[in-house]
Parts: C-alpha cells; sequence; structure tokens
DNA sequence: ATAATTACCTATTGAAAAGATAGGAATATA
DNA sequence: TATATTCCTATCTTTTCAATAGGTAATTAT
C-alpha cells in the first residue's frame, strides 16, 4: 500500500541518531530504545539486521553498543531502507498481458528511477546535520 | 514495504485499457477480465470501487459495462492509485521522538513530494497512447 | 576466575492486511 | 419474461507486519 515498515522507518531514525554522536563510542541498544520510547527487543532485530548488512559495528559487553560502520556522508537514505525493506520497487505483478502493457511497463519502471533517484540522493550526514542544527551539537538527553 | 497492492495496479491496467477504447460503448466486466486472465470476482471489486469513486461509469444489462467517467487525460495516474490505496505517503509512524527528529522530518515530507508530483504528472491518456502506438489503433483481442 | 553487561540468534505469537471467492439483489435490454 | 450485467456484502485463506520471548556468545570490569 505504499507504505515503509516501521523497521524502515527506524532504522533511518536509528542511523541518524548514530550519524549525530562521535563516531569513537558505542552506543547500547538499551539508551537508543529507551530514548524513542520502543521496544528494546524489536529494535534489537533491526540493528542486527543493520549489523549484518555491514551498516552499523556491534560490540558486545560493557561499554558495547553500537555505531556506524562507516562515515555519515557514505551513507544514502536509499541503503538504509534497502537493507530493511528489500528493493523499493512499487510494483508487484509481473504483467504480461495480451494488452496494454507497454505504457504501463514504462511507467512502472519510471517510478522505480524516481523513487530509487530520489532515496540515493539523501546522505544519512544532510538528515544528521538538520538534527545537529536543531538540537545542538552537544545536545544529550 | 513500499508496494502498491494488485488492485492498483490493477485498476491501473484496465483503466489504460478503457483510455483506449471509444468512450462511447460499454466494456463488460467478463472482457475485461478474460483479456487478463484474471479472476472476475476480484476485478470486479476493483471496477465497483472506481465507480464508486466516479472514474467509471457502469451500466447494468444487456450492452452494459464500464467506460471511463470522463476524457482519458484529466486523469491522473495518482488519481486512479489513490482511489484504490488512499493516500501515497510512505511513512506510518507519527514520530516525534526527543531526538533525530527534525532530519528525518524534512525526508519523509519530500519522500512524499516527489512520489505525488510524479504520479500527478503522468496522465492516463499519455499511458494509452504508447499502447495504441505499440497495439495499433484498431487492435481487437 | 567470576560476575556483569551487552550484542547476537531463533522461534513463536497475535493482529492486521491482502488476495481471492461466493451468493444474491438491482437494473437494463431484448 | 428471460437474459445479461453491474452492484452489494460477507466470508475465507494466506501472507505480512509487529511484537514478544528465551537463550547463547563475547567482552569488560572487579
Amino acid at each position: 500500500m505504499l507504505k515503509i515498515s516501521t523497521k524502515g522507518q527506524y532504522a533511518l531514525l536509528i542511523m541518524t541518531e548514530l550519524a549525530e554522536q562521535n563516531q569513537e563510542s558505542y552506543i547500547p541498544l538499551k539508551l537508543l530504545s529507551h530514548r524513542h520510547n520502543l521496544s528494546s527487543k524489536y529494535l534489537e532485530q533491526i540493528l542486527i539486521q543493520l549489523s549484518k548488512s555491514g551498516l552499523v559495528t556491534g560490540l558486545r559487553g560493557n561499554n558495547g553498543g553500537y555505531k556506524l560502520a562507516r562515515q555519515p556522508e557514505s551513507y544514502t537514505v536509499g541503503e538504509i531502507l534497502r537493507a530493511m525493506e528489500g528493493d523499493l520497487n512499487p510494483r508487484t505483478i509481473s504483467d504480461t498481458p495480451t494488452v496494454s502493457s507497454v505504457g504501463n511497463d514504462d511507467f512502472w519502471d519510471e517510478f522505480n528511477t524516481v523513487i530509487n533517484n530520489f532515496v540515493d540522493s539523501n546522505t544519512l550526514e544532510q538528515i544528521a546535520e538538520k538534527n545537529r542544527q536543531f538540537n545542538g551539537y552537544d545536545y544529550c538527553i
């Protein structure tokens, strides 16, 4: 229904938050879930998947947690959403009917392009920078 | 998961087909469902909803069926998809957390705009015209 | 060493949505 | 009157989404 799952939305939210932090320190899951009033078990699934996809680095034990695997400006939003959602192409039927298919195929192809171009032209750093400006660089809850 | 339901996809397909036809004659559901190998009962639900939304006109009885309610160039794809899907805004959570929200809000707002601008800038006539060129104007199954 | 802390893994449940089917009522035409 | 068609509503099945749960592995502090 052209919705993005809550996992994708939360993933982007959490990633922007990690991007705002000092990249050297690990932030524990518990802290992130408290800040956003999310079930830690639910958020855990999201972060594990981000970790498996190589977008974040997890460290176990005391003072462990998660941090970005790379520099914030190297992430596109599309990369993050795809890690959680799979592809971002809204069409599901492979329509090879007898009539009326050509124009429709073209439309859906262009739609894919528009969507993917947009999400890939937005970087994590751009979103994080807006948050920094709003919250202040040394904002801490 | 950023998918559009099959109802939305079929609705667009059928609407383009109606747009290719002589606008004066009604096309019966049975014919449309046969052409696309769709369950007529499923397609029926789609057409009834399009009819309720005022996008097509239904006529009962012999020689009845469906036709467009207006000229093909007056329909946008967005209008058709929204009639089946509801709004086309991918975000579902109304995220008002304590941190990291501003940049995210902006991103999702822009995403909405990009999507809706695209679907509203494509008309039924544009898609139908491509099909006509491919199939020939007097194409009939 | 031991205890505490934390990420990691896998399964299950519950709720909602999507996809599809079914039977009949209303209406128009021949 | 018979036939063809849209229209209406209910149900069922399957899939997906959201959320919960319990346990294992690794790291650090004491």
